[in-house]
DNA sequence: ATGGAAATGAAAATCATTTTCATTTGTGAT
DNA sequence: ATCACAAATGAAAATGATTTTCATTTCCAT
């Protein structure tokens, strides 16, 4: 078992707190650090395990991780440049608790996320 | 610009509605049909481009096609036992266009799924 | 200092997906 | 039937993220 690299959550923190492995490494690799990828990885990995951050995925497949604050929220990405703005989702929340009650779904949780064109782009 | 071969659509309809490209390539090469795998993707995109089946993601990332129905839903899916519920997603349409514009973003899209346990499991 | 466990990372392996490109098939005009 | 050309096909190579392997290095506890 490996822990996971203060350096790898130090920099998806910087990063935004929203990020893929390979984006993490060349930050990393980028600001002088010697790091590995598979550490980089495995370092994710790890902190997904703790709950530390969150897995979710691009439209394209790609995992990105982000930190799981206190409070859970939800992005608005643009398409093109990549900005990411954070949202509250108190609507959601209560959408996706609902839809799986009716449902009988215990344990529920759920995914979120709106794409576009910013206004640069 | 290619059509989509009528038999992909087949059998993606036989293996249940729900299956990725893999599992429908392998079906039909198991039922003895001559296909390549390369026109199994081009049909599925092209079914996804008509709207006629929908490209979800399993949890490692690998993309699940989906025949759907006229309307815009989303999903309510088990995650022990992958039952799949589709629902109707209306107050997250406006919720999702709300905030976009909010922020000035255009061309706005979304994705929202639910994960739980289903009664049985 | 010493031995072993944990961490590291380069390189190779995996695997889904996309691209390339040469070939085949379908179709409409003659 | 024949010719010409567009669309469809699929084998093989390329791509790209992620995982595995494995030899080496770092850390501790003794």
């Amino acid at each position: 078992m490996s822990r996971s690299n203060p350096r790898v959550l130090s920099t998806l923190e910087r990063a935004g707190g929203f990020a893929s492995a390979q984006e993490v490494y060349q930050l990393m690799r980028r600001e002088g650090q010697s790091i590995g990828l598979t550490t980089v990885y495995r370092s994710l990995q790890s902190l997904v395990n703790d709950k530390i951050v969150d897995l979710l995925r691009r439209d394209d497949g790609e995992a990105i991780y982000r930190l799981c604050g206190e409070t859970h929220h939800h992005h608005l990405v643009c398409k093109s440049c990549g900005e990411t703005v954070e949202i509250e989702g108190g609507a959601i929340e209560k959408w996706a608790l609902n839809v799986a009650n009716e449902h009988g779904f215990r344990e529920v949780g759920h995914t979120a996320e709106i794409f576009g064109l910013c206004s640069k782009c």
